[in-house]
DNA sequence: CTCATGGTTCGTTCTGTACCGAACCATCGC
DNA sequence: GCGATGGTTCGGTACAGAACGAACCATGAG
C-alpha cells in the first residue's frame, strides 16, 4: 500500500482487543508491569510481552525498568487524548481494570524497597517535592538540595546518586531512592518514628507519622 | 474476546489502510461516491463498497442517495477529531487526496443537473439562503418562502416537493432542486441570462451572471 | 552459589479479513 | 424498450498477525 498513511498503523495497533485493554487499563496515569497487562488483556505473558514490545516503538507506550520489573505506562497526554476521542466514538460501555499493588493495608502504607523507604508516605514525600518545584526531571534543583540540607540530608556516601526517583510499586508514582532515600529510611528509624515490621513492612506510630509528615511539610 | 471495548472494534475499522485513505479524503467535509472512494484507497469497487458498507454500520460513515451514485461522508464532528487525534499522534506526512468532479471550468462552474442548475453558482444559492436563516435542515423557513415569492418563486408542480435539496457533483455541497431548482433555470434561461452549452454547460454571460445574481443578492 | 520469578525470543498453528473477478441489481440517457 | 454506468453481492484465494508452549535470559532472594 501507498507509504502515505501512518495514521493507519497508529489505529491498528490500537485497533487489537488485547492491546485497547492494555491501553485502557493506562489511562488513568499509572504505570503497570507487563504480567499485569498480560492479565488485563487476558493474555499470556510471552503474547503480552510482543504487543507491548510493537506499542512501545511505535510510541504508544513508555517504558521504565525496576529491578525484574518492566512498568509501562503512557508516554503523554496525547495519548490519552488519542483513545478519549476513540471511547466518545464508540461510547464505551466499561473498561476492564485489574488491582494492582499489595493487598496488604500496611505494605500500601510504608515498606522497604531494597534500602529505601515506599509506600504512600514516600510517595508524598516525592510529591511535594515536585508540587514545590525542588524537583524537576527526576533531578533536584537548588532550592531543593537547600531545603533538605536544612533538614539534614546533606550529601551521598559516592557509590551512588544522592538523589534518584523509584518507581512505587503500590502506588505506581514516583518515590525517592539513592543515598537521599536510604537516608531518610534510617533518620525515621533511628528517631524512632518508625519500626521494621512483619516482611517489608514498616510500622509508623501515630506520633512518629505525624512528626515524620512535620519534617517534610506534608 | 470480552465483551469490553468496543474501542477496539471502531480502532480497527480506522486501522485499514484503504480504510483510513477514504477517512482521510472525507475530513475536509466534502462527500465522495463509491467510485472516487474506491480510487482514493487505490483498491477495486467492490472491495471499496464492502469497507463502506461496514464504517456506515459503525457509525464512521454517513451516507446519501443521489440518482445512481451514493455520496458518502463523515457523519459528524466527533469522527474528524478523532482522525486528527490519531493523526497527531502519527505525526501524518501527506494524506492521498484525489481530484473531484468534472475536469472541464465550464461544467463546475454551472450545469444542469436533471432539470434543474448545478455547479458553483447554484451553490452559492443555496448557501445564501441557509446562511440567511431562510433554509434550515433543508427545508425553506417562513421567511425563506415569502423571499422566494417576493422573486417570483412561489409554488411547486403539485408532484414533487418545492424545494429539495441536492448534492452537487463538483462542489460537493447542496445546491436547490425540486420544483424550486426547475423554475431557477427556467427562469435564467427565458430572461436571457443563460443558454445551454455543449453538452450539461449552461453559459452565463457576464451581464446575465451580474443579473442573476443581483436577483439572489450575492 | 542456587532457586524462584519476571520477561523475552522462537517456532508453529490457526483464524480473520482484505482483495479480486464475475455475476447481478438499480438508475439514468436514449 | 435498450445500452451504459454506478454499486452490491458472492465465492475463492492468500497473506497477515494473534495466540500459545517451550526454551532462554536477567534479576533479586536466601
Amino acid at each position: 500500500m501507498r507509504e502515505g498513511p501512518y495514521i493507519a498503523e497508529i489505529a491498528a495497533l490500537i485497533g487489537d482487543p488485547a492491546r485497547t485493554n492494555m491501553l485502557t487499563a493506562l489511562m488513568d496515569g499509572r504505570a503497570l508491569t507487563v504480567s499485569e497487562l498480560a492479565q488485563v488483556a487476558g493474555i499470556t505473558l510471552p503474547t503480552a510481552s510482543g504487543h507491548i514490545a510493537r506499542m512501545e516503538t511505535a510510541g504508544l507506550l513508555a517504558a521504565e525498568k525496576q529491578g525484574r520489573h518492566r512498568y509501562l505506562r503512557l508516554p503523554g497526554p496525547d495519548v490519552a487524548t488519542a483513545l478519549e476521542a476513540l471511547m466518545e466514538l464508540a461510547q464505551r460501555t466499561g473498561a476492564v481494570r485489574v488491582r494492582t499493588g499489595p493487598r496488604d493495608p500496611a505494605l500500601r502504607e510504608a515498606r522497604v524497597c531494597y534500602d529505601h523507604l515506599a509506600g504512600a508516605r514516600a510517595v508524598a514525600v516525592a510529591a511535594k517535592l515536585a508540587d514545590a518545584g525542588m524537583m524537576v526531571d527526576h533531578g533536584l534543583t537548588d532550592a531543593g538540595r537547600t531545603w533538605l540540607a536544612e533538614r539534614g540530608f546533606v550529601r551521598g556516601d559516592g557509590r551512588r546518586p544522592f538523589c534518584r526517583t523509584c518507581l512505587d510499586w503500590s502506588e505506581r508514582r514516583h518515590h525517592l531512592g539513592g543515598a537521599l532515600g536510604a537516608q531518610i529510611l534510617s533518620r525515621a528509624l533511628a528517631e524512632g518514628w518508625a519500626r521494621r515490621g512483619e516482611g517489608r513492612v514498616i510500622d509508623f506510630g501515630q506520633r512518629g507519622g505525624a512528626a515524620f509528615d512535620r519534617l517534610f511539610g506534608l
